[in-house]
DNA sequence: CGTTTACTTGAATGCTCTCAACCAGCGTGG
DNA sequence: CCACGCTGGTTGAGAGCATTCAAGTAAACG
């Protein structure tokens, strides 16, 4: 499979690569590599010379606090661009690991600043998908300040369930994720406890299932529902701009 | 005073601004209005034609949930360019309204579109500022997930004070902050009763204080220090890039 | 001045947390 | 091949933080 594949799958979700485009993209990548899980992709507070691409596999960016305990800031899933932002900001604050083994490829920086300096539309999708990662870190924010635990649960599932289908990694709203409920619990700020809770009832209304790495949604619509999820922020709807 | 004059100082403070790139960003605006507090700028579902920049007072981000509760997102102050991200993104997932009377400018798509094509360091600058709120989103996600609520409260006090500083707001450590504590616990995620409980905690220690739309920093270190406040994320530092 | 808005304070409820024990797969080694 | 140990998940119970309801105060406004 071609490296950046699942990346200009998802960026022609929004706008058409062109063949150009798509070359430019090629040839950023300087090298590719696979890494285990648990293994930092990124660390906190250094100043990447590169920024990292996801292939495959899932990735997370989190965050400590004094007390030990982590925050997920978020969950990332083949096609992502992991730490593009790491191309502008200075240094960053905070850290990248693989939440299961993952293909990685790295693009130079010096390679992007060229895209922004001879691809106009091309540079223009890049930026929009930091911004939809920033919309996805406000549906976050608005669940942790305002939404039940078991909403927040049901709203993240729903995220997944469609972020990876455009990669094509669903089969009727079924899909491996090989993340512990440990860390499903931190990108949700709650505890492990309440969190298995939640899936308990969740799972006792007959709204999904997730078992041995596999989350398996029995009543898409119900979900979307109680989850108060509304796709329009991830932006995937088709339309030339 | 300028209109652009406050984004230029804001940006500036990252990556130098030419004088040509400051009279393609004062050419950008088409016109300029003064707002009352509590009106919308920007409405949840709308697809604006224009970005727009915050040129004076205070605006806020929001979106409401199903029972009718609103979590607050951002809080914009002098020289953001607020829906920067509406120029990629297909539709506003949120709202933006006045926090207190403001100065807006209008910056049309076509005039953004045509930076992206011509001013490639100017492009980055304003990529770079929506990933500063995207940062500023992911400090105020690890708050609600892993911080108290006094923590989390300080946490913003102090955020709000070096953004200011930035554009020239503030005066030792003291800022006007036309904004109720209804608003500021909508930010926080919390209820205006647990805050203004927390409020008094943080008075009593003698870390600051608030009175008449005013914030008065007393102690700057320890209120960092209690806020785990790290300024790093806002990318204030000098240096070229 | 009376009214409204903003904030404060009290009390009861309840969601979420921590502590702790327990269970179930799964891989490894005897 | 089975027992052990480890990791991941479940369940119970008590504590605590945050919420809501409610009443009260104080400054701002007309």
């Amino acid at each position: 499979m071609e490296t950046v594949d699942p990346l200009v799958r998802k960026l022609s979700h929004r706008s058409p690569i062109s063949d150009v485009e798509r070359e430019v993209l090629r040839n950023s990548v300087a090298r590719t590599k696979v890494v285990d899980a648990d293994v930092d992709l990124v660390a906190e507070g250094s100043k990447p010379t590169e920024s990292t691409l996801l292939v495959s596999g899932f990735a997370a960016r989190y965050s400590h606090v004094a007390d030990g305990r982590r925050q997920i800031l978020a969950i990332h899933v083949a096609g992502d661009f992991i730490d593009l932002h790491s191309f502008l900001l200075k240094r960053m604050d905070h850290g990248i690991y693989a939440m299961s083994t993952c293909t990685v490829a790295a693009v130079p920086h010096e390679r992007l600043a060229e895209i922004t300096e001879g691809f106009p539309h091309l540079t223009r999708q890049l930026w929009l998908s930091t911004l939809i990662d920033a919309a996805i870190l406000r549906q976050w924010l608005v669940g942790m300040g305002r939404k039940s635990a078991a909403a927040r649960a049901a709203h993240l599932i729903c995220e997944l369930n469609v972020r990876l289908s455009v990669v094509g990694l669903t089969r009727e709203n079924a899909f491996d994720f090989p993340v512990t409920q440990e860390e499903f619990a931190d990108s949700l700020g709650m505890s492990l406890v309440h969190l298995s809770r939640s899936i308990q009832d969740l799972r006792s209304m007959g709204l999904f299932d997730w078992q041995r790495n596999r989350i398996e949604i029995m009543d898409w619509s119900r979900l979307q529902q109680l989850a108060e999820f509304d796709p329009t922020y991830l932006n995937l709807a088709d339309g030339e701009r």
